[in-house]
DNA sequence: TTGAATTTTCAAGATTTATTGAAAGTTTAT
DNA sequence: ATAAACTTTCAATAAATCTTGAAAATTCAA
């Protein structure tokens, strides 16, 4: 295969991952890009390689830095910002996994607990507070097995299961 | 607080969570419902409880079925459906990683693999051949170990990390 | 069979979310 | 201070996704 239909296969399939966890494709397009050039990229490359806006680029280009899966690079005499993806995979399945709890799990965590003392003696009353509890708690286990795994490094995280 | 009140914050923020998902936020706060309400429900009821139509309520009940999220009841005597939700968070959990690694992980593993034999010797064809192996060993872990926890019950699962 | 009850389908419409592009803002060199 | 280079913003537009509702299909009892 060459090297330009890897490189499509490559974003569309990180893009279309992306659109799975509500990130927008343009981000995971972006990502992907980065992820395989072996240099920094200018907002302008990015625009033409992946044909999207400048705003687009930009706004994406923002996220992802916020995401810290991707950082700046100024070159010497240059003016314009230079952008380049973590490489290291681990860290960034870490730093997916840290947006995903945020997303995810923290809200859940904050309706159980605002609705964790419910009125009321019949049925329905019962069977919430029990359902509400049990998320609750594993709401709760699965916070902290996170944040076990995003201090932990990828031999230590990949050993616990294969032993 | 009022059961109504709790109830609304409950599947209000399921159905944010499944948004997150890339799952209808119908099936969402359909989930919920079931999974807080002490007896199975006709998709009248579910129509009228969620204020959605007959072909979404019909819709996203089969897809939670697809899922193992929801199961049928025939009630003695009675013509229609009911459904009622799988209550074992733990099992709700596998089943819906299962759903996940189907639509995130394995495209990701499909795309590596034909992507691997790549021409060229120049930066961008080694970088990309670096950086989609490592994407590919990463991806290959993820499923071994997502394959264990499938198979392993709530509470190893834990000591896993707690040790 | 028939027809009433119920479920399923799916094109059209509604909603949500992402993207564009041009204007405004900022920075830097001179 | 000015202007060119570059970045950011955001209202308008487009694209993707979800929902509706009514018609078609199915099921079941008589």
């Amino acid at each position: 295969m060459e090297l330009r239909e890897a490189k499509e296969n490559f974003i569309q399939a990180w893009g279309q991952l992306g659109s799975n966890w509500g990130v927008s494709k343009a981000m995971a397009q972006i990502h992907a890009l980065l992820l395989i050039s072996p240099k920094p990229m200018s907002t302008d490359e990015i625009m033409k390689e992946l044909n999207i806006s400048r705003g687009n680029a930009n706004m994406n280009v923002r996220e992802l830095l916020s995401w810290g899966l991707a950082y700046k690079k100024f070159l010497p005499g240059e003016r314009r910002e230079y952008f380049f993806a973590e490489k290291d995979i681990w860290d960034v399945a870490k730093k997916v996994g840290r947006e995903r709890k945020k997303r995810e799990l923290e809200p859940v965590l904050k309706m159980v607990n605002e609705v964790k003392d419910i009125k009321g003696r019949n049925k329905h009353a019962q069977e919430f507070r029990k359902v509400s509890k049990e998320v609750g708690k594993f709401a709760r286990k699965t916070e902290t097995a996170l944040d076990l795994i995003s201090r932990a490094n990828e031999s230590t995280f990949f050993k616990w299961f294969m032993k």
